[in-house]
DNA sequence: GCCAGCCATCGATGCATGTCAATATCCCCC
DNA sequence: GGGGGATATTGACATGCATCGATGGCTGGC
């Protein structure tokens, strides 16, 4: 799982090295898939914020190996913490990497906003 | 440009439609590819915030063709604004659609957090 | 130790996509 | 209206990826 150093890359905040934005954009790709959107979904929505394999087969739809497929993607680009638990393994939203994804589409994070004075 | 509807389907706020992860997965799929995040940068880092094609050709180091077909990508997932002047196309930041994604990463919107009282 | 259930991996398949060369389209200017 | 430059589209190619069935590896219970 690729550091984002989200203080550093902002997206919008100016060129982005090669490094930066094979980061971002591997975390995003993760996020590029409607399966695993409502993988994470279905995993947040549990009372316990946690969710094991076979919980998710059934919602999404999807066979067993395309879920712990999914899941492994997540899980890789540290989205999701894997807690295994004896013979079930549980899922978990990892918030704080959601928080630097969020941080690094920051607009405009601190050079002043281009005011738009056209011609 | 599907409509994400910001305010109705965080990711985390609980299970997602089809369609809203459809839409969501498809903006986020646009942001998966370094190149267009890196194009993203460019075009966020010049001074009136928008840049023409032939300026985004060479830093990227794509070539023209691979640029314009990412722009359209950009373009058609919202996150981009086209502005044809003359021959040449500007395109800028469309900074309210960055936003909708931010708020849909939103870690656990209104319903109080999880207090994680462990067994 | 054996069996049943949960999960991960493997192999295969079909579709999506990133990339570029070549070409077409559009626009300005002379 | 013809020429030249800026973009977009097309066609082709290779790669990546989502998906599933089959199988293997683990774990707990009998």
């Amino acid at each position: 799982m690729a550091k984002i150093s989200p203080c550093c890359s902002p997206v919008l905040a100016g060129p982005l090295t090669k490094e930066n934005a094979d980061e971002l954009a591997s975390a995003f790709k993760a996020l590029g898939d409607p399966g695993r959107l409502q993988l994470l979904g279905f995993i947040a929505a549990q009372p316990e914020g946690e969710a094991c394999v076979c919980f998710l087969t059934e919602p999404t739809g999807l066979s067993q190996p395309t879920v712990s497929h999914h899941l492994k993607v997540l899980h890789a680009a540290g989205l999701l913490d894997r807690d295994k638990r004896g013979a079930w393994v549980y899922y978990r939203v990892n918030c704080g990497r959601i928080e630097d994804l969020r941080s690094a589409l920051a607009t405009r994070p601190a050079r002043a906003r281009v005011t738009k004075r056209a011609s």
